[in-house]
DNA sequence: ATCAAAACATGATTTTTATCATGTTTTGAA
DNA sequence: TTCAAAACATGATAAAAATCATGTTTTGAT
């Protein structure tokens, strides 16, 4: 099974045209092609560190990702959620600085890393793919300016629901609507910005109110609307 | 007076190589020189307004001006301070969406606006540009990350702390040796994510403390080692 | 110079949320 | 399969911060 993850042609990747490469020329492709290196990480696994030095970023072929920064009491913040198609470490690489934040497998990975120089030199050439970077960029640095004010101004309740709404857009549904992606409470408070055993009542109390569903770490989403509601979205 | 601002010369512009300009060709400033449209804004006034169609970036050539976003019940969220150098409402552009947050003036103001597809035909065209543009963005955005694990895991009095320290690193010191920004304390709260009486005790307890020196809305630093201490930062 | 509005300040109270404590369930490695 | 560690759950309590209330000071327009 692994060997058939080992290594991938960018040009038949399954993401090449939902990723930030989607109108990279082909003989740029060709060169990313011929100096990327695949790897496979498994769950639990760091891709980066916080604090290392950026040596390249990362394509997502398979799997799930979460990004997450260390408080200063040694408290996890996650601060994004990645999926395949998308790629990681790219800020560091472009501040010229190191990761300022870790990479985690949330389940087995299959990422295919391109060297520094390689990405920095053809980012010189495209234009196209600066284009695409600075789209991307300029999306997550909107969704951060959201997601302070939201974590200044919201009340725990509305951004656990927030946040549950957030997985399914990020990871969609699984053949059984659950949202599909499995994180465990402390995660999910990480991601909320709250304490641990605040997630996991409100998350009872969603349960209890058949706005959710709870089995283990598989979340269905029962009443939708009612979500929104207690997200207190667009009003 | 007046006058002395209406018309920047791109070239010769003091900030020119302070800001994201810095690399970019003679001739592509020419492009800009010809088309840009530089105006005063008076202070209180807003050079664009949240949700509203992105027509272009501007450049700030003198003043200070803040980026802030509207919660959901009406608050103020401030998600950037800008400078004399910045640019402001790039990020709209680039993501092709309407300006995300409302820029205001917080003094009299002198910006050189750049019509959208000028600016976007030369980031076509100019790597330098481009790849400054990126690192931007990216500092931006790195910034804002730190902000969401703050704001998820720092109390409110080391959250005021670490304002303060902002405040001066962004603006310095004026002649003298107060932090060079005039904010009400509302302002302050909005920027820090806290109710306005809150940061306003926490400023008191600051300047009762001998930390801080208020007058007005004049902040002097006086002990700026056990600010960074209140602030709970590099431990 | 006057005056209303905005900003600032501070005490009292309530609400929200974190922390502490403790017990149960689940999970994954030996 | 067993068993310890991790994860989950929930009650009690404490701490933090918001809100409410009220008064003072500052500011800017007339």
């Amino acid at each position: 099974m692994k060997s058939t993850f080992e290594h991938v042609d960018c040009k038949h990747c399954s993401n090449r045209f939902k990723s930030v490469f989607c109108k990279t020329e082909n003989d740029k492709m060709d060169e990313i092609e011929a100096l990327k290196i695949c790897s496979v990480i498994k769950k639990g696994e760091n891709i980066f560190r916080e604090n290392s030095y950026a040596s390249g970023v990362y394509c997502i072929n398979a799997g799930k990702v979460k990004l997450s920064m260390m408080g200063d009491e040694g408290k996890e913040q996650i601060v994004r959620l990645a999926k395949s198609g998308d790629i990681v470490g790219y800020k560091a690489l472009l501040s010229g600085d190191r990761y300022s934040a870790t990479a985690t497998a949330l389940e087995d990975c299959n990422v295919c890393f391109i060297p520094r120089e390689i990405f920095l030199v053809i980012l010189q050439k495209d234009a196209a793919l600066s284009f695409e970077m600075m789209k991307v960029l300029s999306d997550e640095l909107k969704k951060a300016e959201e997601k302070i004010t939201h974590l200044a101004q919201k009340p725990v309740r509305e951004r656990v629901a927030e946040t549950i709404l957030f997985l399914k857009e990020t990871y969609g549904l699984d053949a059984d609507n659950h949202v599909n992606v499995s994180l465990t409470r402390e995660e999910i408070a990480n991601l909320v910005g709250t304490a641990t055993e605040t997630a996991i009542r409100l998350l009872s109390e969603f349960n209890k109110d058949h706005i959710i569903e709870l089995s283990g770490k598989k979340i269905k989403i029962l009443d939708q609307n009612k979500l929104i509601k207690t997200a207190n979205l667009f009003d």
